[in-house]
DNA sequence: CGGAATTTTGAAATCGGTCAAATGGCGTGG
DNA sequence: CCACGCCATTTGACCGATTTCAAAATTCCG
């Protein structure tokens, strides 16, 4: 029910978790850093600020200053537009680092909005990259960051103009599981952070048909679906179905 | 027919361009960067590579070493699926910085070809990344262009899941409209540096359906056009269009 | 426990895709 | 300079996956 990560606490304090002793760290910003470089960058995070669900983390249009890690719970990021039409554009785990494309500009590109209870690490921008130009492995790493935000929003991109309403709920089941295991959890059985609202939007479907196709995998024994709680029975087929008509 | 951008000559020289005296630099890297910087930023890059309409400037999975700045002509990126299709991500035009999503690994996470024949420069990564080091504007410019590039992918991926036909290839000419008028290019008249089909890849529409549309708008008096060569005659009824339905 | 929000299910409508074929443009070589 | 042939573009008719509209069923929390 509960996919957040307990962070392992400082032994002697019951004080906000440093960098140093936090289980995220080789997913998070500190996965490129030595032990004094960690350190410098903990002195400049702002710990255990808590979302509820439903509460903004920011605002599209409001001033940009800080990016965020997040320390448990979920995020989603979305953009609005003109005409205001919402999409979400990502979703964030514990050990992602929300905001980075915010900072092509002084305001934040997106809205980014707690999914449940969520905690998060606070890292102001400019202190940041006053970092990374210090640090080498902290700029490469940021880089690197930044790059694999370009990559998966080429991903969705792919998604969305190739792919059926089948293949991409597929990709999204897998995607998510993958993820989940990176982070040492269950593969196979886990509670979906966001709504069927949510994972309609993202992939460009109706909530309808995102909930026929749940219903449809579930028949065909792919899945077992309740609510939120999701398994994954055959893996393999829905790896198949999500690589698409193999015919191309 | 040819919206290249000429490159100021240097007084003295027929051989390669410098930074300084290429009309781009307000477009391009040394954007952010002084005369000095510029100077070193002028050191490591490659001058002069020419493609030729279809060449391939790189490849997906081939080692990443370099980006490459856009000097005249036109090149497009794409990704191939497991499935073997292709994705258009994006078109670069002169002063753009080609490569970007390819920094979170040492292979490249697309492929990139020239629509036409195209100069473009090299510039190494490992010494961009070194010069970023020691040049914070440098550093902060690069975050820029990336953080840049997620938001671009983002509106694809807005205009792919959200947007009719109609909309897309609006919402296209006008991008087109307004890259071409930074360059000091009419904003109004100018040639598509991409076929149909490329244009179809890249908004997830069947070429015959960006056909349909083209005719469409001319019979609106939308637009005039004949081949690649495009006038937009209505631009305002084209941002409407591009908008979508504006009751959401 | 109750009411609102979410999810599911059904039937009908549609936008864009697919298939097929005609037309047009352009470079190459005679 | 023209004719050929290839490739890009256009046009037409039909089809199908997904959307839309409507309503029931279920779940979630306060």
């Amino acid at each position: 029910m509960n996919q957040s990560i307990n962070v392992r606490q400082m032994p002697n304090s019951g004080a906000k978790t440093s960098c140093q002793y936090c289980s995220l760290s080789n997913l998070c910003l500190p996965l490129a850093l030595d032990n004094s470089d960690m350190k410098k960058l903990d002195d400049v995070v702002n710990r255990d600020r808590i979302l509820n669900r439903g509460e903004q983390m920011f605002t599209q249009s409001a001033p940009f200053r800080s990016c965020f890690a997040v320390k448990s719970g979920a995020i989603k990021t979305s953009v609005i537009t003109e005409s205001g039409e919402e999409q979400i554009t990502g979703f964030f785990m514990p050990g992602d680092l929300v905001g980075l494309d915010s900072m092509s500009d002084d305001t934040h590109a997106s809205t980014a909005k707690a999914l449940e209870r969520t905690s998060v690490c606070e890292i102001p921008v400019d202190q940041l990259e006053n970092l990374a130009h210090v640090m080498p492995d902290l700029q490469h790493h940021i880089f690197h960051l930044m790059s694999q935000e370009i990559r998966n929003s080429h991903q969705l991109s792919v998604l969305l103009s190739k792919n059926t309403a089948e293949e991409r709920i597929a990709a999204l089941l897998l995607s998510l599981s993958s993820r989940f295991h990176r982070r040492k959890l269950s593969s196979t059985h886990f509670s979906l952070p966001m709504a069927r609202n949510d994972i309609a939007n993202f992939l460009g479907l109706a909530v309808e048909t995102v909930s026929r196709v749940f219903t449809r995998f579930q028949n065909q024994g792919l899945i077992r679906a309740r609510g939120r709680d999701i398994e994954l029975v055959n893996i393999e087929a829905l790896q198949i179905m999500a690589l698409g008509n193999p015919q191309a």
